[in-house]
DNA sequence: GCAATATACTTGCACTTTGCAAGCATATGT
DNA sequence: ACATATGCTTGCAAAGTGCAAGTATATTGC
């Protein structure tokens, strides 16, 4: 019969983790702005993403769109689907490559970004207020070296990084 | 007919958005370790969050977990019942109060923790080694302000967030 | 002491989201 | 012109989620 192992712990401890600590803050916040843009305006968290980017581009294709903000190609055709529903964006068939559909954010779009980024703002604002000018400085540039290190940690999946011992 | 509006932007760019960066780092990092215990273990994401609770508690009732790991009642229910079918965690019943039953964490439970763990440590490793020593401490004490803040933003919703205009 | 209410979880079911195979349209190579 | 490659889309099954209702236990009021 299965019995109970006494607590005691190789030393990962969930609360202490940094990548459980930084999705813990992003989930958090993540939350009220979620509910905010799907109430408002009945975006999926894909459409919000998709709408940002647009929002600073003339026009991008889909996989640019995928590429700036993380989505897969799937997720990208329906998040371009729902905000052509909503009257949010356009497709255009692409000029020289016809495989390749402009995509881009329409004024109501743009409206609708608008009062999303402004909560956001908000959101940000509220954070970086409980940090010192220094130390939004030192996050800035740690957070752009883990953003380099995730990418590369993502890359080569979890074979690789169980067999090396370390990988420069 | 509807059109195109021209790029520009209220602001918020998205890859520079601090809540976004925070989230696309703990994604990255968190895919290679999923496809590790799922694959391995056939553990899904409330399974290996309540795995970690259990792994550093004697026992726990099910609020418990779900206030340590960020899970509704729900999600702890089934994730217990997942752990329990894979020999992971055994239910007992609460020793004064039979509604609350004390999950605990088996021997083979233990192990699959500690191996999942290795990897995450690995991975926690990688990272911080992009960091130098006193970015790390900066990085875990504005982390922990940050985990406050948005946990107050997460409570208040999105109404009080645009309505007042500082709310201390 | 026992019915009424409260608490802690669990289950069933409808609904949504996701992952992936296959498909369509367009382009490129031979 | 035909085969192959590329970029995106669609359909469907599997998995995940949210919520109403259910079970079991405890506490309260009478």
């Amino acid at each position: 019969m299965k019995q109970a192992a006494p607590a005691a712990n190789d030393g990962l401890k969930l609360s202490a983790w940094l990548p459980y600590r930084l999705f813990l803050v992003a989930a958090q916040v993540a939350r009220p702005l979620e509910s905010f843009y799907s109430e408002t305006f009945g975006l999926s968290q894909a459409g919000w993403r998709i709408l940002a980017v647009i929002a600073e581009r003339d026009a991008a294709n889909a996989s640019e769109i995928g590429r700036a903000c993380a989505l897969d190609p799937f997720a990208v055709s329906r998040g371009i689907g729902q905000l052509v529903e909503l009257g949010f964006a356009m497709r255009r068939p692409g000029k020289t490559d016809r495989r390749f559909a402009a995509v881009s954010i329409t004024r109501s779009g743009r409206t609708a970004f608008n009062r999303i980024a402004a909560l956001g703002s908000r959101i940000e604002a509220r954070l970086l207020a409980r940090l010192s000018e220094s130390e939004r400085t030192t996050l800035d540039s740690a957070l752009t070296r883990l953003e380099g290190e995730s990418a590369r940690i993502d890359a080569v999946g979890w074979r690789a990084l169980l067999d090396d011992a370390v990988t420069p």
